[in-house]
DNA sequence: CTTTAGCACTCCTCGCTCCCGAGTGCTAAA
DNA sequence: TTTAGCACTCGGGAGCGAGGAGTGCTAAAG
């Protein structure tokens, strides 16, 4: 059954208010607010409709009412209006979006701070979707006879390097010979063929040529599996202490604790669309049964992409966040297909 | 005045008792721990000379006493006994040990999470006294016509590496000349120098050569001066809501806030010592005037440090806490000096 | 001079009751 | 269908008193 307009307008100031205020909601002061003159006795009608469908709940009889989750549903989906940000607000974001991006992982990390301080909720960032880094090329440099410098570039243009000291001792000429094997055999392939790969040529390969081509595919292999694929950085957990519905100190620690031991059980956001909010019990996260989670997506290139999501009281400014969220996604996005040096990216007209 | 060792005992008692409860400790619960058998009577005459002398505190007429930061501080330098750690926890700190380092600044955030989960106080990492680092050795090496990889290794041996856009476009003899342009002039010199000899060079370099250099200079002085020197790491701040002294949601929010934002404010250690422990108003810091502080350092090598804090409650264990963080300090400065590839390290006897 | 028992006193904590007021649900009239 | 009126509900806070832990003091004993 369909709700009438009133009906809507009334949830629609249930909810707005109680976003605001944390306290539940009178007929009195909803009828104060409402655009057509009623009185609030008509206004407790309609409200006992709206509880009875589900929309709204009631702490105690002689209380106001509080949105459910189901009201919390239909409000976003429905009722809340396209939030537009202030002039103030989009400056605010495109200033933080000003980050030098040195590493990626940097800015995965940073992304979810920025998310944190912009929304004051906690926030978690990640990257996702990488389908199996691969490398995609090698390169060797001699520093002195007893180590070198591994530099590795994953297909994702990414470039990590580092000091390997070989216990055997390599020389220039080696290293060559080594990084073109390398370059010859192992790239474009994933961890465990390079495993494999590096097996096979055992018993083929003079062995203490084979000690530093193991020590360097291994370390090829922290690059590309342990990168930030699986990391998860969650920030600005103290700012549910401000919020009446963490004054417990014992929710505050539940729901902190979960979000940093926790990591890989955070929601991740759909795909094709790239924001998701999820209200209250929609989580199937135990520990998010009574928080909403809003995850935007940012697309880092390389059918990769990169995600930060809010986490809050199910009362959350939804229209705000999501707001602000999804143009600071949508800023992320531009700026890993402009000017990031990291990948060639898709060429926008741009004048500078 | 010195105390008569009765009075000490008395404090010993009055404090750890304090540490474990967080409640007031009264006379007859310390008359029942204490070696010589007096009564409360005893006790209480013992007590109030304690509280004239300072030592001790009485939240209020009729209620136990609670060792003031004076007393902590006499209990820390005296009282106190060399905490022994079980074999399960060294075994645990062991095992946290050996974690894989892959890179610098990798471990040392690691550092701190591990030190939290130690202790489950918050804590906090930060390298220090990196005296104005270095770039030892430049490497480039051509990706395509148009881009090519900065490979920098500054002198602590850290190699740091990323793909580089060059909008004029060079080959591979040009990054040739160019890597030994900067390895000849551009290494063992700071920030500001570079600077400098990079505009001594701007008249007498090609534009799309110096272009590129200067792209190459800047990421140089990225790494050296961003690397991680100052970056501080906090972690672990949701354990002090498990603490009755931070139930106080506003209290805590205070804190965490503090140790998120404010990360260039917290304690340094000591220089020479490689253990500092600050007790309440010890600290400099307003947010940290209630709480207590625990800095250990260890040996990263090249004269730099690696500080992991903890901060708790001035009711804290320090015994504990003292003894854990010491121990995992000396393990990781051990780590740092055997088994790093990065550095070439003081040669200890080691039979592997 | 130190230690101890005794005792009155202090003051926090907890549970209880009671009151207030916001807000409801219902009824009856418009 | 809307509205005014009114009795009712229930949470929250104030006020009160009992209980108890712990003190400070005094006076006697070692």
């Amino acid at each position: 059954m369909e709700l009438t307009p009133r009906k809507k307008e009334i949830l629609k100031v249930v909810i707005e208010n109680y976003i605001s205020t944390a306290e539940p909601v009178g007929s009195k002061a909803i009828a104060s607010q409402l655009t057509s003159k009623v009185s609030s006795a008509t206004i407790r009608n309609e409200l006992a409709d709206l509880v009875e469908m589900g929309y709204l709940e009631q702490p105690h009889t002689s209380a106001g009412r509080i949105p459910s989750p189901k009201g919390y549903r239909l409000y976003v989906n429905e009722l809340m209006e396209q939030r537009a940000l202030s002039l103030q607000e989009t400056e605010e974001i495109n200033r933080a979006l000003q980050m030098k991006m040195q590493e990626l992982d940097g800015v995965i990390s940073k992304a979810g701070q920025m998310a944190a301080a912009l929304v004051n909720y906690p926030a978690y960032a990640m990257a996702s979707g990488t389908p199996g880094l691969t490398v995609q090329r090698f390169d060797l440099l001699s520093v002195d006879p007893s180590s070198f410098i591994a530099v590795v570039m994953t297909q994702d243009s990414r470039v990590k390097s580092r000091l390997i000291r070989s216990e055997t001792g390599v020389d220039a000429d080696q290293l060559a010979a080594l990084a073109a094997l390398l370059n010859a055999h192992f790239t474009g392939i994933d961890e465990t063929e390079m495993n494999r790969k590096l097996m096979d040529l055992s018993g083929k390969t003079p062995g203490p040529l084979f000690m530093t081509l193991s020590q360097t595919i291994e370390y090829a292999c922290s690059v590309i599996e342990g990168g930030e694929k699986n990391k998860v950085y969650t920030t600005g957990a103290n700012n549910i202490l401000k919020l009446p519905e963490f004054r417990d100190a014992d929710k505050a620690h539940e729901l902190m604790s979960f979000m940093v031991d926790n990591t890989e059980n955070l929601p991740v956001p759909p795909a094709g669309t790239n924001m998701e909010i999820l209200i209250g019990p929609e989580n199937v996260n135990e520990a998010l049964r009574d928080t909403s989670v809003v995850v935007a997506s940012y697309d880092i290139g390389d059918n990769m992409r990169g995600l930060i999501g809010v986490v809050g009281p199910t009362r959350m400014d939804y229209a705000t966040v999501a707001a602000r969220l999804s143009y600071f996604a949508e800023g992320l996005t531009k700026m890993f297909g402009k000017q990031d040096p990291l990948l060639p990216g898709p060429k926008e007209e741009q004048k500078t």
